[in-house]
DNA sequence: CGTGCTTTTGAAAATCATCAAGTATAGTGG
DNA sequence: CCACTATACTTGATGATTTTCAAAAGCACG
């Protein structure tokens, strides 16, 4: 394992100790389309930050001022209606790329699931840094193409999936590591880690805590999953749980 | 439930008679990043088709090996559930570029609802346009960062709003005639076109049919608009639209 | 002026939400 | 280490919005 600095007893903006190029989150990051001798000049713009857990770094609606790049645990990303109903629209984590609006404005909140580490770039140093390296605009379109594929997927299982089929689509989803922004892992994993409470979970699957727990609770006297705890998941038939997933019946 | 097999797209494949320097779509699409003089390289790349209503030009799954821009008439986006469900993603309207995956095949489908004019670019040759071109890729960034931002209001509204919100969205969005891919066009409307029938927007707000026509039918009963045809809506109460649609109440 | 499609309207059914306890779990301070 | 509290999670009963099923009305087109 690569030695990770100790973090700073504070919570402050420091310039990165150890430069861009040891980054853990780089090979996951629109980062990796800057050369290595390059990186120094990433280096110099990027603000790296500690984020406690349940912190909210990004209000909807406040002036759009930095972009974000995720190098260790998991934000999950909102929008709000007035009286509170809110939706997740996705989960950040490590190598993710926060704040591209074109917009003078946040479009969506973010908040912290587990304490985490981000490196902040300010837009107009950003913009200079993207006129130079256009393999990293490049980039940065791919990443969002692939957000809008994502984005569409959610759309339909918001709009036409059932109960039962969102949580296998959430829980396949999770176990590949693929999708939501998870960044890939090698093979799928039988256990599936949950960082967020029922409450996120239904959030970004438009449905009520109760149903969230109900359908788990029925998943496992099928014996599609088993639950050790509430944060842990076991798929014990992939299959099954793929076919929800993709609609059949 | 069949699969039904898009047929070719009927070519009158030919060059653009007049060039895109004269094109009417090309104000509102990424190919005005391209300067006047350098309009003929893009021309060259251009294949203006016809499609007919009715006709679906792209479909899901197939290998993705043009990207479009839809110069003239309206097309509905979708992503199929193999028992036929479907969720309409958006409505693509001039200016509206289309095929932006990364990925090798088409993550949705594209149906005309009215005859419209594509343009057609081989992705290959538009690569080398766009490696020429870099105020086109930030363009592309910039389209591609607006319809990220729309994909979020609508989970938004898939995940969380009532049927009288999403029609009440669907309504204020069609009349402000900027979201939706429908370029801005002036002052909002007080009339609402609706090209596409009660069965597309129900697939476009998550709903069915008999909602979308019930709720519309309860909002004339209460004067917040008229329906002087099926295919056209007049806002009447502009203000109490907007108020259901950013979820007050 | 049928014919076929879309839209509207009505009644019944169902999924999911809401309301309401009750049970784990984690964190805190004695 | 253990109670104590707060929070998260589960489970049950009830209810409401929306869907489903069914049929009539409106419209476009040959």
């Amino acid at each position: 394992m690569t030695h990770v600095r100790a973090r700073p007893v504070v919570v402050e903006a420091v310039r990165p100790a150890e430069p861009c190029a040891i980054c853990e989150a780089r090979p996951f990051s629109v980062c990796n389309a800057i050369d290595l001798h390059d990186l120094e000049r990433l280096a110099a713009l990027a603000v790296n930050l500690t984020v406690d857990a349940g912190r909210t770094f990004i209000e909807e609606g406040d002036p759009a001022e930095s972009f974000f790049n995720v190098t260790a645990g998991t934000a999950k990303l909102f929008k709000l209606l007035p009286d509170g109903r809110r939706q997740i629209t996705g989960f950040a984590s490590m190598g993710t790329f926060l704040g591209l609006a074109v917009s003078s404005t946040y479009a969506f909140g973010a908040e912290a699931l587990e304490p985490m580490r981000i490196c902040r770039f300010s837009r107009p140093k950003l913009r200079e840094l993207l006129d130079d390296f256009p393999a990293m605009e490049k980039r940065l379109l791919e990443v969002a193409s692939n957000e809008l594929v994502a984005a569409q997927e959610q759309m339909l299982l918001l709009g036409r999936k059932t109960a039962r089929e969102r949580l296998a689509s959430f829980l396949v989803a999770r176990a590949g590591c693929l999708c939501n922004n998870v960044p890939a892992c090698g093979r799928p994993a039988e256990k599936v880690m949950l960082p967020m409470t029922r409450s996120d979970i239904a959030d970004y699957l438009g449905l009520t805590i109760e149903t969230v727990s109900r359908t788990l609770t029925r998943f496992k006297s099928e014996r599609l999953i088993d639950i050790p705890s509430a944060s842990e998941i076991l798929i014990r038939d992939r299959g099954a749980l793929e076919g929800l997933a993709t609609g059949l019946r």
